[in-house]
RNA sequence: CGGGGUGUGGCGCAGUUGGUAGCGUACCUGGUUUGGGACCAGGUGGUCCCGCGUUCGAGUCGCGGUACCCCGACCA
């Protein structure tokens, strides 16, 4: 089993059109890079927003939303955010159509050029620390803590769906702090929620950790993110959080009066994470029969099956399973019977497996008789017959089994592809196997770009809360001293 | 932007030396079925990516275009 799962997780497209096609999340739109999240793949992303959306707040965050467009202009004030992003932004350079002079259909109206170029937001840095320019005069106007959910668009030259499309949805967190203790433990603190929401919602183990100068964001101090590895050993970044020092306060001459009458830049971070999250569930407890959704994230965490012959029995089937759901439902368990009467119940089986749902509930003759239900999870794939009586009372506990139970594999696989490196031959090899491997770096950029040049492997972070080895050591490449190792794989 | 590949019913594909398009699946109708993706019978559905050319005749050959996919480069 493990073979295969491997075997498509292997190719990317193997597993789009495995699991995300066939489970129906996502299909190719007519856009270039760009993907149409279907309305089960959406509720999945639903209910990350909406867990996310509470979690934010509980820390003081409240949402607000800004413009899609960004005056060209804006964009050249930070130079080093610009440099990452100059390459791959879509920008508007008019207002209005026409119809063409030669009647081929509609052309763009030259006479409707804009005065100043707006680039469709690849992030939104530039055009909130314009705004938050206004917001801010006195140390008691900060912090600023807003977040926006908003689609963004860059031009990838390759785009990979959910992983990578020209266009998705996200959230942006962006604070403004009166110093840089305060800011710098905003980042922190959002890194930690969005590795809570990895572990203990999408049941995803990850890794934190700072990111080397190479890898952070463009126009940041630090760089903080969560790591998950696949199922074929690759790397996958789940979410970053930035400190950003004065970099945007002093292009968008965001200052403050302090305590003391002084004028001062504030500090600032950005967080976030995206669609890509919906790529990471997929391939990280993806099976060969679909989609394998932890509870807490499934649209529908039970579906029942009803088995009959007749009329009488689909009746008694159906009335039976009406009051486990409205039991159920009354404990907070979303559940959905499903009574098409033109499906054979194995062809149902099979469709809400490629649907990820954790718990299935079969009832047919048999069970009606005996007073029984088979209850089917989706995890491992095994099946128990039990008493219908008190079934309201077992299934939440089995759903919290089952979050559980799809960590505990997840984080199983990974630790088993963890491992200590300190040969460069060996690393050659094993990076190549789908591997995290703890080396020692000497912490220059150099080393760390032949490594990449050689091997494809990046450092995917510099780990603080687990995997953490602070030890002498000498870099696997240079064999220059080293302070401590760090995480090295192939990402996607 | 380089290298490779593919465009044929909704989806997945076959199509020989050029002879006027077929299979699986899906869909529709009827019947029998229903505890792991049912079966039988009948049926609907295609300007073969576009254009030009060669030819008596092009899905097939040639030229040009175009779209998509894969591998790179690129990429919180």
């Amino acid at each position: 089993m493990a073979k295969e799962v491997t075997s498509r997780a292997d190719n990317y497209s193997q597993w789009y059109n495995d699991l995300v096609v066939k489970a129906d999340l996502a299909e190719q739109s007519a856009v270039r890079g760009c993907m149409v999240i279907k309305p089960y793949g959406y509720a999945i992303w639903e209910k990350m927003q909406g867990i996310l959306d509470g979690m934010f707040k509980r820390t003081g965050v409240q949402n607000a939303y800004f413009p899609l467009f960004i005056p060209k202009s804006f964009f050249s004030r930070e130079a080093e955010h610009v440099a990452g992003f100059a390459k791959e932004c879509a920008v508007v350079t008019h207002h209005r159509l026409m119809n063409d002079p030669d009647g081929n259909g509609v052309v763009v109206d030259p006479d409707a050029k804009l005065e100043e170029e707006l680039v469709v937001r690849p992030t939104s840095e530039t055009i909130i620390w314009s705004v938050y320019k206004n917001w801010v005069t006195s140390w008691r106007d900060l912090p600023i803590l807003c977040n926006q959910w908003c689609n963004v668009v860059r031009w990838e030259m390759r785009t990979r769906p959910f992983l990578r499309t020209a266009e998705f949805l996200w959230q942006e967190g962006h604070t403004a702090h009166a110093t840089a203790e305060e800011a710098q433990a905003k980042a922190v603190e959002m890194v930690h929620v969005y590795a809570d929401f990895a572990r203990n919602v999408m049941a995803l183990p990850v890794i934190i950790g700072h990111k080397s100068p190479n890898e952070r964001f463009a126009g940041a101090l630090d760089t903080l993110t969560i790591e998950a590895m696949m199922q074929d050993g690759k790397a996958l970044q789940a979410g970053t959080s930035h400190f950003l020092g004065q970099n945007f306060a002093k292009s968008f001459d965001v200052q403050y009066t302090d305590k003391e009458g002084q004028q001062q830049y504030v500090w600032a971070t950005s967080w976030g994470v995206s669609t890509r999250l919906m790529g990471a569930l997929i391939m990280a407890h993806g099976d060969d029969n679909g989609l394998v959704l932890p509870p807490a994230l499934a649209p529908i965490q039970v579906v029942m099956v009803p088995i009959y012959r007749a009329e009488e029995e689909r009746s008694a089937v159906i009335a039976k399973f009406e009051a486990v759901k409205a039991a159920l439902e009354a404990k907070g368990v979303s559940v959905k019977i499903d009574d098409r009467d033109t499906l054979r119940p194995g062809f149902k089986f099979a469709e809400w497996e490629l649907k990820g749902v954790p718990v299935r509930l079969a009832m047919g003759a048999r069970d009606l008789a005996a007073g029984t239900v088979e209850v089917a999870r989706r995890d491992d794939l095994s099946k128990e017959t039990m008493p219908l009586e008190g079934i309201e009372e077992h299934i939440p506990a089995l759903l919290d089994s089952i979050q559980k139970g799809i960590y505990d594999k997840a984080a199983a696989f990974r630790d088993s592809r963890v491992e200590k490196c300190d040969s460069w031959e060996e690393f050659k090899e094993k990076i190549q196997q789908g591997r995290f491997l703890l080396c020692h770096w000497d912490g220059t950029a150099e080393t760390e770009q032949k490594i990449k040049d050689e091997t494809k492997a990046t450092i995917r972070c510099i780990p603080v809360d687990s995997y953490v080895c602070e030890e002498e050591g000498v870099d696997i490449y240079s064999g220059k001293p080293s302070k401590g190792r760090v995480v090295f794989a192939i990402s996607y």
